[in-house]
RNA sequence: GGGUAGGUAGCGAAGCGGUCAAACGCAUCAGACUGUAAAUCUGACGACAAUUGUCUUCGGAGGUUCGAAUCCUUCCCUACCCA
């Protein structure tokens, strides 16, 4: 994996970049869409090649359980298995640590887990977790860290970056002397934890820094906390990390998150919101996020979106995607989905330029205006 | 004509003397969702005041009782069965 910087704004800490895999040249600030269980929820592959995503998401954690690691090794890889062309970034399974907490238990030699499908018992481990990485095959994987829930003392916090910063380490080191599956280029960033507290956080990102990393990430973040303080934490955080390596905010956000941490340098983000709340009859538009279920638009025949052009808001009218939410019709999601990871990405595009052009935050104050109104 | 089972809030359906403005489901309305156990979850849902509050409801009309959706009388209606 390769990233430069292509451009800095002048007026912030913005930057615009280019990453490039043995799957796909991804340019920066990017948004990733969320695809935990090789797929990305109720969108196909082609529409997501149709608004040129370049790299989609994976977990290690899901992946393992269903459909198994030696599928997927039989399957040679990921990507064969789900024909997925792009890069595919996989998470290591320490999101489920925190998520699935009640049904785990944490080691200093790796985490203890209850299938949430059957109850069957398995272990992680930072080494193991990079097994499976491998035989997955994503171009980029994460190592397991403790993501912790929001707030948690200080002291628990303390003694859990100490444990990630371990078991990072033993992934890097396994990484780079366990044998590979295929001659397919794969990278491994590492996540930063801390919680909110400054100088755990800073300890935690410049420990990490020492090692080579190929990208690193700000993980823990999102979680509960105010917005006006992740955005804080992001701020100082990325004074500390190395300008020449990717910087990835794992999962953010809303489309306010995404512009408040591309001003203060993250070149990254995944997150489950587009999807998520497509599903769930949410909506992204320019003129901010409606809610398709509201009896408001049952005689609504315009365009959800006459801005932000996708096949959704081009072909389809608020009364008639209404009405196949009420009527609990799949087609209401997959158009709600299309729209909103579309949306997302041509706000990303449009990031892009902006940086280019050295007017980001002019665009971003032209686009939380017509967003917030 | 005889018999049986029923008629409960928009619909379906519990309740069968007080703790009932009445369970639950559906429908409706609103909200939430940030490295996906999420096509999910939460709340409202008789009417007004809009937090404790008040008023009108359980087919209709009478009655019994301190008290009735619940018991009695009678009428109306529905379904099925027998003539």
């Amino acid at each position: 994996m390769t990233f430069s910087v292509l451009s800095n704004s002048s007026e912030s800490k913005a930057r615009s970049g280019k990453i490039e895999t043995a799957h796909s040249i991804i340019e920066t600030p990017v948004f990733m869409p969320v695809g935990t269980m090789a797929n990305v929820k109720a969108i196909e592959h082609r529409e997501l090649h149709e608004i040129d995503t370049r790299i989609i998401l994976g977990n290690t954690y899901h992946l393992f359980l269903r459909p198994g690691i030696e599928i997927l090794k039989n399957a040679g890889g990921l990507h064969s298995f789900m024909n997925w062309n792009k890069s595919i970034l996989t998470d290591s399974g320490g999101f489920q640590i925190f998520s699935l907490s009640k049904l785990k238990k944490v080691t200093d030699e790796g985490v203890e887990f209850s299938s949430h499908l059957n109850g069957d018992k398995y272990f992680f481990t930072p080494e193991n977790v990079i097994d499976y990485q491998k035989i997955i095959g994503s171009d980029i994987m994460m190592p397991l860290d403790e993501c912790l829930p929001y707030p948690t003392d200080r002291d628990v916090v303390k003694e859990s970056i100490k444990l990630t910063l371990k078991w990072e380490k033993r992934c890097y080191d396994y990484f780079c002397n366990s044998k590979n599956e295929s001659d397919v280029e794969q990278s491994l960033f590492s996540i930063s934890q801390g919680s909110t507290y400054e100088d755990l956080r800073k300890q935690s990102i410049e420990q990490l820094c020492e090692i080579d990393f190929d990208g690193h990430a700000l993980g823990g973040l999102a979680v509960g906390e105010e917005n006006s303080l992740m955005y804080d934490v992001v701020d100082f955080s990325t004074d500390l990390l190395p300008v020449e390596k990717p910087r990835y905010l794992m999962g953010v956000g809303t489309p306010v998150d995404l512009l408040e941490c591309v001003e203060r340098g993250i070149d990254m983000f995944d997150c489950v919101m587009p999807t998520r709340n497509a599903r769930h009859g949410r909506l992204f538009t320019t003129n901010g996020e409606i809610n398709i279920k509201g009896a408001r638009y049952k005689n609504d025949f315009n365009s959800p979106d006459t801005e932000c052009k996708t096949y959704t808001s081009e072909n389809f009218s608020l009364a008639y995607l209404r009405h196949l939410f009420i009527s609990k019709e799949v087609l209401g999601i997959q158009l709600a989905t299309i729209h909103n990871v579309g949306f997302y990405l041509k706000l990303m595009k449009d990031i892009r330029s902006a940086i280019e052009e050295d007017r980001f935050l002019s665009f971003k104050k032209e686009f939380l205006k017509n967003y917030l109104s």
